[in-house]
DNA sequence: CGCTCAATTGCATAGAAGTTGCAATAGCTG
DNA sequence: CAGCTATTGCAACTTCTATGCAATTGAGCG
């Protein structure tokens, strides 16, 4: 597998953000670094739980009002799961598999779906997102349990 | 595109029922019914309205515990966007695409993704699911339309 | 056909995720 | 440092989904 983990700097973040207007403020900075020091996708109350330990007056409200507008301006992007949204840097274009068992997400590469999403642009119309899709499956460790995949809530471990 | 619309009827649904111990119930008829009938994914709401139409009685977690039900024993499956999940007949394999800024949903032959899944799965060690995978873009009527995606909740009009 | 028993339903209640109005505060820019 | 706008905290709220419980119903059986 290609190396997708390209490794963004918070810095070069605070020149995107003085571009778009968005100010640089401890919440955003915190969300920012925390996601990029991870690279890993979180959700709000991950992210809050984590901002807090540092910063305990940061309401969780400001949370989600800021990963909402940093994804809007295309800093971050959201992988929606088992009735919630997890947040990651979208600076490097990857996609991602996602365990639909326990909810574990890894990326992939872009160019392991170029020649798919062409295919699909031809076949339906739809143009076809050039990073940022969802492919499900097992992971590895969950691969050899049979139960059903649950469509509306709760994977079977708890998601980051 | 390859035909992926076999047409299901209900009546073959009500053998699988039985043989897992599903009572054939009104409720749970009705929800078949207008899913084979509109060959769609619809969410609970659009379901419950549906269904209240000609029985005013039946009740939205109703509605919910037999969609849940029926994706957990493999009839349905669900498509999470926008912060809902759209049901469909899940008897004909296939996979979608998601215009992620209206929120139209059209089925794709399960043969579009083969070689993708395959590859994937060599990659990343995750078996990916040979059906229900939901692909993201811009339909048609939404490809010019430059306002970037929003991540977490409501598409620019009313999903089905 | 009526009986029995588990599956299912309605209702009301609960809860999680995400949104929003408003007044106060804090980044920028000059 | 002054001023303007973006942002924040708080609290209230909406939407989607889940659940406990008592009443009802479907399916097989005699």
């Amino acid at each position: 597998m290609k190396d997708v983990e390209v490794k963004h700097t918070v810095a070069e973040f605070e020149e995107v953000l003085r571009g778009k207007g968005l100010r640089r403020t401890i919440p955003r900075m915190m969300i920012l670094s925390i996601l990029v020091e991870s690279s890993t996708h979180l959700s709000a109350s991950r992210l809050h739980h984590l901002v807090t330990a540092a910063q305990p007056t940061i309401s969780i409200s400001t949370v989600y009002r800021n990963v909402t507008a940093m994804t809007e301006h295309g800093l971050l992007h959201g992988v929606e799961y088992a009735g919630q949204t997890r947040f990651g840097i979208a600076a490097a274009p990857h996609h991602h598999v996602l365990c639909e068992r326990c909810g574990v997400l890894a990326d992939v590469a872009v160019e392991d779906l170029a020649q798919t999403a062409t295919n699909l642009m031809a076949r339906t119309g739809f143009e076809i997102s050039p990073s940022g899709q969802v492919l499900r499956g097992r992971c590895r460790q969950c691969r050899d349990d049979r139960r059903p995949a649950v469509a509306c809530r709760a994977p079977s471990r708890p998601v980051a």
